[in-house]
RNA sequence: GGCAGCGUAGCUCAGUUGGUGAGAGCGCCGGAUUCAUAACCCGGAGGUCGGCAGUUCAAAUCUGCCCGCUGCUACCA
């Protein structure tokens, strides 16, 4: 029986200076849920990478006195250090500027073109000869001698460019169609309005090529009539990384079944992304969620402000498991978040420390001290064991649904449930009092809440994938029985325990 | 300006089609306990459900207005 398959991607993130928060973010969830699949048995392909094209990177580079390779050689390494740091379980980390990306997006531009949809046009606006960009009409402002400025206070001049286009405009009945057949195309609900409402109000064809710059990719085929060279634009180039990390444009990955952006780039991917692929004669990818951005202390993270955090300093700070918990749990996935050292330090210390730790190390101790380190056998349950297996049986249920749902903060929530039942499970039976008076219903109790916390620590490990594999060795859990399939697999009584040592210690803020 | 949404305990939020006394988690206070990472368990305090006015036997839940906040309103990403 071969497995089912499940793609999902991150946004490619552009680089063009360091990672903040909102990447680190984005691929901790996007890895979750590749984690996720894979333990509940799919075969998982799970992409992330960077976007290294475009006007910004070129003048960045320009600024460096770098070519632009060699900047983006360099930017790249911090992106791939801070994965690693976070223990994201990519499969490729692909760049738009690898040869084989290169390929498939002039081969993508020619089926979009054989189909008649490019044409060659003129692309007019007000352009900054000095920031090479256009600029809206009502970005401007004007000088003290009536000259038009751009944001940057730079003279702009009304430019016409000659660029390819592509023809939107013929696929707002198509994509209208696609939203109100597949309404969960786009999640959560409220960028779906959003885009619908977009796509409802008229679309216009878009420039799809620039002369201004040439770092991109070429567009194939001769020189263009005026002789300058046409290089795609970035979105175009970006999106279709998506149909290089399947394998090409008959790739066997595709179509994916999720791509995972921000709130702020859910228009290309849930617009111009399937028009061109419906263009292209594609199929389209299955849901676009976008989350939400993530705030320092309630406030928006900006390098004016000086609030910008280095993600790679808070997994130096608290450790990798503890950051992927709180952003996963406190974060309702879709929402935007907010995040301080102290809720980091009051939410991990509630949940893992006081939590999941506390009732993993009281149990095991106590076998430890008791019972030689041998796993217990459970006994017939009683009234109590069935009240427990209640509530970890709807609790289960509600963390599967959540996942499947992509509610990763519901999931944790249903997670937390049965730390309680297990918890309160544990003070109601009162092992430590039986060591005195009944050392055989001790052991009962020991193994059902060792099986209990074997249960739980199984679920979360899509989100603290190094810690929960501490737990599991301590738990005896085989290396084979740790996916939601082995989940009703209690570890056989008898099976030797080493000695129990606590994977989450309590933290403290000036700790 | 237009469209969409939000405003419920200190904090983060649940509250289907209006109907028994308004909830959860965290934090806080008290009790109990000692297996455990001063943790766990039990109990408690805390809210005129943004404001005003309506509809109704009955509104956090419907309608109108007002106040505050957010997102979208395309080709820099």
């Amino acid at each position: 029986m071969t497995k089912p398959r499940f793609y999902v991607t991150t946004a490619i993130a552009y680089p063009n200076g360091r990672p903040h928060m909102g990447h680190a973010y984005e691929a901790i969830a996007t890895d979750v849920i590749a984690r996720f699949k894979r333990l509940d048995g799919f075969d998982v392909r799970f992409l992330t990478g960077t976007d290294e094209h475009g006007l910004k990177i070129d003048q960045a580079a320009r600024a460096a006195g770098k070519p632009p390779q060699s900047y983006v050689d360099e930017m790249v390494a911090p992106f791939r250090d801070l994965d690693e740091a976070l223990g994201i379980s990519f499969d490729r980390f692909i760049r738009t500027t690898d040869a084989d990306h290169k390929a498939l997006v002039q081969a993508l531009w020619q089926r979009m073109a054989a189909n008649g949809d490019l044409y060659l046009g003129r692309y007019e606006g007000w352009y900054s000869v000095r920031d090479e960009a256009y600029y809206d009409e009502g970005e401007l402002t004007t000088g003290e001698d009536g000259v038009k400025l751009s944001p940057q206070g730079t003279p702009v001049e009304w430019t016409v460019e000659e660029s390819w286009f592509f023809k939107l405009s013929a696929y707002q009945d198509r994509l209208l169609a696609l939203y109100d057949s597949q309404p969960d195309f786009i999640q959560p609900a409220s960028r779906f309005n959003e885009m619908r409402a977009f796509v409802a109000g008229g679309l216009s064809d878009l420039s799809v090529s620039r002369t201004s710059f040439t770092w991109g990719i070429p567009v194939p085929g001769d020189a263009s009539p005026d002789g300058k060279i046409h290089v795609m634009y970035v979105w175009l180039d970006a999106l279709a990384n998506y149909l290089t990390g399947a394998g090409g444009l008959d790739g066997e990955w595709w179509p994916a079944d999720l791509h995972v952006v921000g709130k702020d780039v859910v228009r290309f991917h849930a617009v111009y992304w399937p028009a061109f692929l419906m263009s292209a004669g594609l199929t389209l990818p299955k849901t676009v969620f976008g989350h939400g951005f993530l705030l320092n202390r309630g406030e928006k993270m900006s390098k004016s402000v000086g609030n910008v955090v280095d993600p790679a300093a808070m997994v130096e700070r608290f450790g990798v498991d503890r950051l992927r918990w709180f952003l996963c749990r406190e974060v309702a996935f879709g929402d935007d978040g907010s995040y301080s050292d102290e809720a980091i330090v009051e939410r991990t210390n509630a949940d893992l420390a006081n939590g999941i730790g506390n009732l993993a190390q009281r149990s095991l101790s106590m076998v430890a001290k008791n019972l030689g380190g041998v796993m217990p056998r459970r006994g017939e349950a009683g009234e109590s064991e069935l009240r427990l297996k209640n509530a970890f049986h709807t609790g289960t249920d509600a963390y599967l649904a959540a996942m499947n749902a992509l509610a990763l903060h519901k999931a944790l929530d249903a997670l937390m449930g049965m730390v309680t039942a297990a918890n309160g499970y544990f003070a109601e039976n009162a092992p430590w009092a039986l060591a005195k008076t009944d050392v055989a219903r001790m052991a009962e109790v020991l193994a059902a809440t060792l099986d209990a916390t074997r249960r739980i620590v199984i679920l979360a490990q899509p989100f603290m994938p190094g810690s929960t594999a501490a737990l599991l060795d301590q738990l005896g859990v085989a290396g084979d029985a740790r996916e939601i399939s082995g989940l009703n697999t209690p570890v056989e009584a008898g099976v030797q325990l080493p000695l129990p040592a606590g994977v989450f210690p309590r933290i403290t803020l000036d700790g």
